[in-house]
DNA sequence: CTGAAAGCGCTTACAG
DNA sequence: CTGAAAGCGCTTACAG
């Protein structure tokens, strides 16, 4: 059985497909009888407008693009994609979820740019762009909203939204130094990918600015890089006791690696936080039920704003802040204590 | 500046639209000579088709529907999506993202189903269709593919994958026992939303059936429910020290419950697994950091061969299997050990 | 192997 | 407020 179109809807209510439409969508003067004649044969039929047809008329694809540097089920993006998602039902547009995970893929979907014509607007998160790609991605002529690409993306983007982690990193270490806490590490993953330059690298940043304005000496072998492993956590322990002089505190890159951080430094013996506090990054679902002190953030809440940026900005109207800052705020649980030399 | 049109490149390339469009699909016969004109032409332009006007024109829509029944952000959620958007992706399929997180938003779904005439497919995971709404889809008119549905949508799809769970846990329930376990309990999450029948109810009935396969005492007991909070492990470590007798081993309906029960047990001075085994369900990432035994399954892999199911289906083509089995493993880690008493 | 023609189902100026 | 007409950009029988 076919599906009913707009001529069975007009036929059954007995004026034009031109008026059904106008009626269907609302915004167009018709009158109340005609109106509601329309929407009761609509619905009576059961019709759905065909996105296609309408689409291809209006010249709108009603899809935003939502392109992510990694595998959509890692916290962050699909904590970000939620977000996004939920503002883009709303307001009735299709995500279209594009992932670039390695420089293969990213160098496939700039050249072949698969989003060109097929979609409204595009958000981009967490990698920066290089020239060539902001350009051809400004090629596409529909607008750009940028997340969590700070300063990044900013010539390309005509609207952004992000954590500042420089700022967030440096409360933390602030903190830890009132709690009299001198000497401070960085736990940091090695890049999964170091074609991408992510925006979680400004972390590190923030530690090093945080230790400068304490007056902290800034100690190279405090900044310890790990794998991303399921290792990770027992890696780290190992570099942290080959220390010396032992730091009282450290600063983790995720939760992840605060987690296993943690699990492994108890498993030697080491007492958390009364020898060593530790602190990690994202609030992530885990964290609170293992008692882990970390930099909150929430990707669904920002995700959000960018959708519907991307959706205002897709629909031609102008934003009355185009480049906002998200809050981080810092969650103290178990792990965080006072130095121990000063107890 | 206009897109390029498919009437633009066969102008330069000196041919037909017709023909143009032939020889960029590849599958009509074309020479040689003509395609690489066309190809070359198309090149130069930067020609990308649009979606709207031949999907309009062939009635394929090119997109596939996931719905799932809570948030995309959760680990199962956003690990299924990872793998059937890969698959879709390489096949050229675009992905349409829907949550029916509440009763609300399934019923909203279920009476003015967007999906109709707006994919060429539909995968739904996780929860149980109830008359009606299996009946809507159908009149949808295309494939259906359930994930992790069991046999309660079989009615409805045209094609199924899912894990075994109750053959999960009863091969635990048995590995426990030849352990010397005979005191097993089993805590379990309230469901989040009680208008949902999801699949992993079945993990209980699957403890059940081990239970009884193994000739224990079913002690009702042993059943422990808990809330979906943060405060979980440590309701649970409550209720688990009111027990009498206590049980020497835990098996979790997830991971996340038994990482923060391992943690709350740990802290309360009980010893995992000297004093009390605890095994998860899911294999999620931070298990094996945490040394979390668990049953390991990957919605990733399956809704990778959920979508591709989907894809053939969509395409008309024919399954060779339409009902499968995904693989579901027990992991021996720290958490698990011989029952304390024939120590 | 290639082209001319029709049409997918809408929306939107243009008249009235 | 409403209708007739044109057209968005493809694809696909139909001829040749």
């Amino acid at each position: 059985m076919r599906e009913p179109t707009i001529y069975d809807v007009a036929k059954k209510a007995g004026v034009s497909p031109s008026t059904v439409s106008r009626a269907l969508h609302g915004k167009d003067r018709v009158s109340a009888d005609t109106r509601s004649k329309v929407f009761q044969a609509s619905e009576q039929l059961g019709f759905t407008a065909s996105k296609e047809a309408s689409r291809l008329r209006s010249g709108k694809t009603g899809r935003i693009a939502l392109i992510v540097g990694n595998r959509m089920s890692g916290w962050y993006s699909s904590e970000l994609a939620e977000g996004v998602y939920s503002a883009l039902s709303n307001e009735g547009y299709d995500l279209l979820f594009y992932r670039v995970a390695d420089r293969k893929q990213r160098a496939d979907f700039f050249s072949s740019m698969p989003i060109k014509r097929n979609t409204d607007a595009v958000i981009i998160s967490s990698f920066a762009l290089t020239e060539n790609e902001g350009q051809s991605l400004r090629d596409v002529g529909v607008p750009i909203v940028g997340v969590n690409t700070m300063h990044l993306n900013d010539r390309y983007s005509m609207a952004s939204i992000g954590v500042d982690e420089i700022s967030a990193l440096k409360n933390l270490i602030h903190r830890l130094c009132v709690m009299g806490h001198t000497r401070i590490a960085f736990i940091q993953t090695t890049p999964i990918n170091k074609d991408f330059v992510w925006d979680a690298d400004q972390r590190i940043e923030g530690y090093r600015q945080g230790i400068r304005a304490a007056g902290i000496t800034h100690r190279k072998d405090y900044e310890i890089p790990v794998p991303h492993s399921s290792e990770a956590g027992s890696i780290a322990v190992s570099a942290i006791l080959a220390l010396d002089p032992q730091p009282t505190a450290i600063c983790c890159i995720s939760d992840e690696i605060a987690i296993s951080l943690v699990h492994e430094l108890r498993r030697y013996g080491v007492r958390v936080p009364d020898d060593i506090s530790v602190v990690g990054f994202d609030d992530r679902e885990m964290a609170a039920p293992l008692g882990i002190s970390t930099i909150r953030h929430r990707p669904d809440e920002y995700g959000k704003t960018a959708g519907l940026m991307a959706v205002r900005l897709a629909r031609g109207e102008t934003l009355d802040r185009s480049r906002i800052v998200a809050p981080a705020s810092l969650i103290l649980r178990d792990t965080i204590g006072p130095a121990r030399h000063i107890n």
